[in-house]
Order: structure tokens, then sequence, then C-alpha cells
RNA sequence: CGAGAUGUAGCGCAGUUGGUAGCGCACUACGUUCGGGACGUAGGGGUCGCGUGUUCGAGUCACGUCAUCUCGACCA
């Protein structure tokens, strides 16, 4: 475990009341975990104190708070347009799902029938013993209604109707929905039972292009977890034990915490014809004969969120990457008693605000007027706003302005002369920035261990372990069961996976490394 | 569903051998402040999770119940 604490002994520096700022200290420490001491009470912490999300009072769901939402929207925004630049348009199909449809592919039923909530009723009536209202009997379904945990069944069902022959394909469709599943532990962002997400559902003639799909799908995931996000990912197949239930292969990315475990972050599903053949989906080929269409889904969900929290964020609250940062500049006016002075000061920064927003930048100026500029910097350092400029009756006359960056928590003094520019490249720096520190911690959590002993000794400080594997899922679950680890993925990508060797734990030939680590 | 813990103001907590509820933060008003989480003064806010019992009297004791959290099993 590593954590890189941002505590900049300047924050106290040259301040006249030591006794006071400790004091403040204290009090923030008893309200902010740090890393190290807790790792996920600072997470659950740190997504409440920042605004994100909070309970609600419905057992294991969350409230999704405007700024928590405001960053959603804009990773929604990025992938919606990678969706549609790949060829994808947006549809919706229904929450609900009738029991008889989910049973319809046996292993998608295994996999899904323990989480789902069930509509049994469509009406409610006055409680005959006064207690409220209970459900009216006679109002029961003849059918029961799941709530969706994916859609895949109501889904082929549809396509059914729309395809007859192979000029209806392919089919490539998303939809942005909420699911259902009745998890018994919930956590905020990483595990609720309900949650946002995308889930695109694709339908082709070949088998050929379904695999390519779900590989471009798990690439486009790639590209946004790495270039927006700024979180590294390894690109990789499942194991057929962590595989999605009804699937014939799963890619995953899989993301690495600050904690040293592993999150998945998005998957990507070649189905075959597993829902084609459940559904009875079949068009007529170019050669005039009944085939069973080829499918795949792929979905990423507000889990990103949490990954987004726990890539970047450290013990003075969250990191934010200014490609997602719903405030990417946030202005704090360091005000007085000279009141001239202050709306100059207001002024000027109206003026370099529309400056920024001319390129695109988005600004906050914070001209709350009963609250102090310390409290301001702590309240935006804890938002993780990737850009913050002060300025006061000092920068005024000399013509500077303060800039501060979330990620290392630098300061410098800039001339406002050509603001503007020295954000706009610094916004790039950060976000560039923050993916390198990631991606160094990743790499240097990414071992190759080749024995049953070191290997149970390295697990447990977390990280990737590059490891061989006898490719059973016997073999599998039996290191689960002893060291609470899991295949993570079996890389796509990585020349240092193909070799030789023996596994870890049966000691049988292998051909290739595949990447365990404890998850999340 | 197994093990453990906790329910007292919006949040975090104290509350002694049972005697009628308090602290810090937050909140409201006014004033002084404002370059790293300000200070003063004056205020407001409670079915002590719920129920039953013991008692003259229950936040406190007993039994029951509900909820939440932590750790397991399950999962994006």
């Amino acid at each position: 475990m590593r954590f890189d604490t941002c505590d900049n002994p300047k924050f106290i520096a040259g301040h006249n009341n030591r006794d006071k700022i400790i004091k403040n200290k204290n009090t923030m420490a008893k309200e902010v975990t740090k890393r190290s001491d807790n790792y996920s009470q600072w997470y659950d912490n740190l997504v409440v104190k920042a605004d994100l999300a909070e309970r609600s009072a419905v057992r294991g769901c969350m409230v999704i708070k405007p700024y928590g939402y405001a960053i959603w929207e804009k990773m929604q925004d990025v992938l919606d347009k990678m969706f549609k630049d790949t060829g994808h348009q947006n549809a919706y199909f229904p929450l609900f799902i009738p029991k008889s449809f989910l049973s319809r592919e046996a292993e998608h039923v295994e996999g899904f029938a323990k989480e789902c909530a069930v509509v049994t009723h469509h009406r409610l009536m006055a409680d005959p013993n006064g207690n409220g209202v209970v459900v009216d009997p006679s109002a029961k379904l003849e059918e029961e209604l799941i709530v969706r945990p994916t859609s895949e069944t109501i889904i082929w069902n549809t396509y059914k109707n729309w395809v007859t022959s192979w000029r209806d394909l392919p089919i490539l469709c998303n939809q942005w929905a909420n699911v259902v599943r009745w998890e018994m532990r919930t956590r905020l962002f990483l595990r609720t039972a309900e949650f946002l997400w995308q889930e695109g559902h694709t339908a082709h003639a070949t088998r050929q292009e379904a695999e390519e799909e779900t590989m471009k799908m798990v690439n486009v995931y790639a590209d946004f977890a790495r270039n927006y996000m700024a979180v590294p990912v390894v690109v990789g197949h499942k194991s057929p034990n962590e595989r999605f239930a009804g699937a014939l292969d799963t890619m995953t990315i899989e993301a690495l915490m600050q904690d040293g475990k592993a999150l998945q972050a998005g998957t990507s599903h070649f189905l075959g014809q597993n829902f084609a053949k459940a559904f009875d989906v079949m068009f007529t080929n170019k050669e005039g004969k009944q085939e069973y269409v080829w499918a795949t889904s792929w979905g990423v969900s507000t889990r990103l969120m949490g990954a987004l929290i726990m890539a970047h964020g450290d013990d003075n609250g969250l990191v934010l990457p200014p490609k997602l940062a719903p405030i990417q500049v946030v202005m704090v006016p360091i005000t007085g008693k000279d009141e001239a002075v202050n709306n100059a000061i207001l002024d000027k920064m109206d003026s370099f605000k529309k400056e920024l927003e001319a390129k695109g930048i988005s600004v906050k100026i914070d001209s709350r007027d009963t609250l102090r500029p310390g409290f301001k910097f702590a309240e935006w350092e804890l938002k993780g706003v990737p850009v913050r400029l002060a300025m006061g009756g000092r920068d005024l006359e000399n013509g500077t302005v303060e800039l501060a960056r979330r990620d290392t928590c630098e300061k410098s003094s800039h001339q406002q002369e050509g603001i503007a520019d020295v954000i706009a490249a610094l916004l790039d720096d950060i976000q560039s920035n923050i993916y390198a520190k990631a991606l160094k911690f990743r790499d240097e959590s990414i071992r190759k261990v080749d024995t049953w002993e070191e290997f149970k000794e390295e697990i447990t400080k977390g990280g990737f372990l590059l490891c061989h594997w006898d490719g059973t899922p016997e073999t599998e679950e039996k290191i689960k069961e002893e060291t609470k680890a899991t295949i993570r993925c079996i890389p796509v990508d990585s020349a240092v996976c193909e070799e030789e060797g023996t596994c870890i734990y049966s000691g049988k030939p292998s051909s290739r490394r595949v990447l365990f680590a404890i998850s999340y």
C-alpha cells in the first residue's frame, strides 16, 4: 500500500496564530479519515463530504447529489459521443421484464436469479386494520415482473421482431438506464442495489463481426479510462469463472486502486448465439439460409465514479482529472474592507472567466462573502477542482494572480496578462500528470510471481500478480478460497504474459501468465 | 443468511449507584473580520430507534422488535 500525501507545510507557515490552525487541523482530522488509517472509511467519507452522493432512505440505494451527478454527466457526454462515433444509436427498453424471459437462457438466469427484485402486484389499498396501506390481493399480476438486472432478455425478445434478413443487420443499440441488483452488501458507487449505467446490445450476421465488436468496445472503454479518467487499465479476457452469465467470452478493463485492490471498471461480452437461440432470433443470409444472429453486450456503470475517486483522491479530498471536472477553475477573491478594491478584483475575475470560457474551460467565481478564503480553499480542494485562482488587493496592485494546482497542491504567482493560456496549459499538464502518477503506481504494483509460497505472501501486499495458471476453474477456485485472490483477466496485450511456465498452484504446464489480484 | 457492534439535536459524541437531557461542530441574527478551514454576543432545535414490562419515577434495568454499520458468503 502506498499513499502520496499532500500535507504542504506552506499552508501553515507564516500564519500568526498557530494554535488555531492546529485546532482546526484536529477538527478536520476527525472529519476526514486519512487513506493510510482506513482506506474504506476514507472513501465513504470522501464521497459524502465532497457532496457526490449519500445513502438514501431505501436500503442499498444512494442519492447522487448534483456535484456527483455533474461528473457522471460529463462521463456520459464523452462516452455517448464515442459510442456514436463507432456507429451506435441510443434506444430505450422497459424497466420491467416478464419473469419467464429471464429463464430462457439457462446460465443467464442462474447468474442473476439471486439478486432480482420482483413485482407481484400492481395496486395498493387501505389496510382494513387501519395500518396504512397493504397490497390489494385482487391486484396480483398474472405473470410477475422482474426489475431488470440487465436487459439482454427483453432486448433479444424485441430484436426477434426487428430481424428477418441479413440486410437488417447489424443492430447497434445502446441504452442509458438504471438497473437493480439486490446485493447483500452495498457501498456508494461501487455496489448499490440500483445503479446507473449504459448497456450496448448489438446483433450481427457473423461470428467474426460480433467478436470484433466485443473487442472494439472494450477498447473504447480502455481509451475512455486512460484518456479521460486518467486511470490506467489492463485489457483482457475473463476466466470462465468470472465470465458474464450467458457469455462465451467476457472482456474487461481492470483498474488498480490506491489500496492495492483491483476494480473491474467495464466489460464487453461476446454472447455467441446464446440469446438468439433463447429468443429465436434468426435471419435469412445472402445464400437464402436461416441462421441465428450473433450478439454482444457491453456496459459501464456509476462504478466508474468509484474508480475515479479511488484512483486519484488524496488526504485532502477528491482529485478530478480536468477533462471530467464539472468546475475546472475556481476563482477565490481575497476581499477586504475596501469595496472599490473588492469590486475591481471581481471585475478582473469576470474578465478572466470570459476569456477562459471562450476556450471551453468551465469556471466558478466563489464570491460568497460570509466565508473566509482559507475555508474556500479547503472546500474546493475537497471537491477536487483542478485549478484554483486567487487574487487579492496586492495582486491587483502588482498585476498578478496566484494559481494552485490540485494534483500537487503547488502554488505559483503569475502575471495577469495571458493568464488564460497559462491555465489552459496547466489543465493539460494536470491531466497528463495524474495519469502518469497513476500509471507509475500501477506499473510498480505489477509483479511476476512463480511460487505458491511467494504468491500467498505477495498477494497480501496488494497489486497485480502475473502468474502461470493451468487454465482450470478448479485451480482458480482453490486459489480464491485460500487467498481471496481471483484472476482479474488474461491480458490481451502483454508480451510479458506469453511464456512457458508451470501453474503456481498445481504445477501443471502453462503457456501464458494471467493477472491475479484481490478485487472490489 | 452466519459472527460482532451501534442506535440520544442535521453531524460527531457524553450522560455516574434509575431522579425528568448536555457538549463540540453545523444552523439563525447582529457586530468585528477576510493572503490557508475566524472570533464575540444572543438565539433556535430532542417522542433518547420502536414496543412491552419493572418502578413513585426509565436515556439508564429486563424482555422483545426494528434499523444501521463492520467482517464473512454473493456481485458491475
